[in-house]
RNA sequence: UAAGUAAAUCAGAUAGUCGCAGGCUUUUUUGGCCUGAGGAAAGUCGGAGCUCCGCAGGGCAGGGUGCUGGAUAACGUCCAGUGGGGGUGACCCUAAGGAAAGUGCCACAGAAACAAACCGCCGCCAACGGAGGUCGGAAAUCAGAAGUCAGAAGUCGGAUCAAUGGUCCCGAGGUGAACACCUGGUAAUAGCAGCCGGAUGACAGCGCUCGUAGCCAUAGUUUCCAACCUCUUGCCUCUGACUUCCGACUUCCAUUCCGGUAAGGGUGGAAAGGUGAGGUAAGAGCUUACCAGCAUUUAGGCGACUAAAUGGCUCGGCAAACCCCACCCGGAGCAAGACCUAAUAGGGGAAUAACGAAGUAGCCCGCUUCUUUCCCGGGUUGGUCGCUAGAGGUGUCAGGCAACUGGCAUCCCAGAUAGAUGACUAUCAGAUACAGAACUCCGCUUACAGAUUUACUUACUUC
């Protein structure tokens, strides 16, 4: 589902969201948001050095854009959104993440 | 069965649902099919392909490699060997050229670190000292032997007495109480010109001097003379012992000086080939046997090297210190680079026609470019290609000990671009190691839960 169209594939795009976004933490991410209007929703997703080895990020990663594929219903349209991946991620399982992802949402009045 | 050694393989599986990337194929809007991380994708250490740099030429500098032969596109890789080291063994490890080209270094300790004497061992000369021995001389003492003189006692003989023994007294004459004086005879001792004997001696004999002391002058126990013997003392000679002193010679010890010695001790990572025997003043390859090392010759091997014989007789270590020798090395890297589209402009300042500027990784030469170069300011980071069919995989045959090479057959096996390979569920199992492609390949190194296979070694047990 995450076809080109749906992510942010620019550096400066990702500094902009950075600068004007809204910040909202959460257990094991953080996410910036801010409104485009394109009237659809862009996804942005970092994990650090800091998350771990290549393989672990790798793997945070892709369960990160799992989630955000699934949710795409969910949410309201007409917004960037950068996910950025903590180092508690780790230890988390798959379950928890997805409850943190929307607790995320909520509080950002996208769902 | 246990403990090992070497090599190889695997790296959860199956099913379902929802997804992602690429390719093919239809169909025209979305279906179908296929494929989709690793042995290390990691570290980016070595090498190569590929690309660009005004095509890389010479010298210097610099860097790399370093037993031999081979393999390879190439390598610091691999294979086969050689030497060295380790293991009972299977096997493992090994930067392993040159130290007789030169320079340098070898801390501390130690006498000495490249040619050495601290201790030790040994020798010589001289001086001094200590202890001893031998010989000679002198003195003193003691002992012995021989001798000699004197004395005493005795025996015997002779003279004397008529004749024995004992005791006392007296004993020539005269005077006298006595001392003393006088007379006669003899004459010792002593002394000494001398002669002679003795052992050159003590001393004996003869002689001489004095005529003294003494003795005698009626008989007598007595007395005298001579000889012998014994004892004692003195003296002398000889011998011996001991002590002291002096001299000469000699032995041992110690110290100093000089020299020899590399066996031994001690220090050190390392001390001048090792061990045994001979040898030596003591020692030493000084000699010899064996071992190690070096050189030469012969034999074997393409070679590293190995073996044997012979020889003289022995050479410290470090080159991962400089260095020498042999071989190799242009640089930057896919953000390389090419193309397409868009945009366009050459704006300001400076330098100027060679003795200049720039490029060619450093320096010198050489080469190339120059109305060009530098500085300031401005613009560009869109797309396509590079990009995965390759020093490719698999099988087989042939060559080769092997690394590897060649032929044939067959297969196509990730290619993203903020970056795909995922999420969830179920079942099974030993319950999940290290870890994620970014141009490619060959290697190396490092990380790794476990599982399996093959060959071999050692030990034990059973048949």
């Amino acid at each position: 589902m995450l076809k080109k169209l749906f992510r942010i594939s620019n550096s400066q795009e990702y500094n902009n969201t950075y600068k004007n976004g809204l910040k909202i933490p959460g257990k094991y991410l953080i996410a910036y948001i801010m409104i485009n209007n394109l009237g659809i929703n862009r996804f942005g997703i970092v994990a650090s050095k800091k998350v771990g080895n290549a393989v672990i990020r790798n793997r945070s990663r892709r369960r990160i854009r799992a989630i955000a594929e699934s949710s795409g219903e969910h949410l309201q349209p007409g917004y960037d959104i950068v996910i950025i991946a903590r180092q508690s991620i780790v230890a988390t399982d798959y379950n928890r993440l997805e409850k943190d992802f929307y607790t995320v949402m909520k509080k950002a009045g996208l769902c």
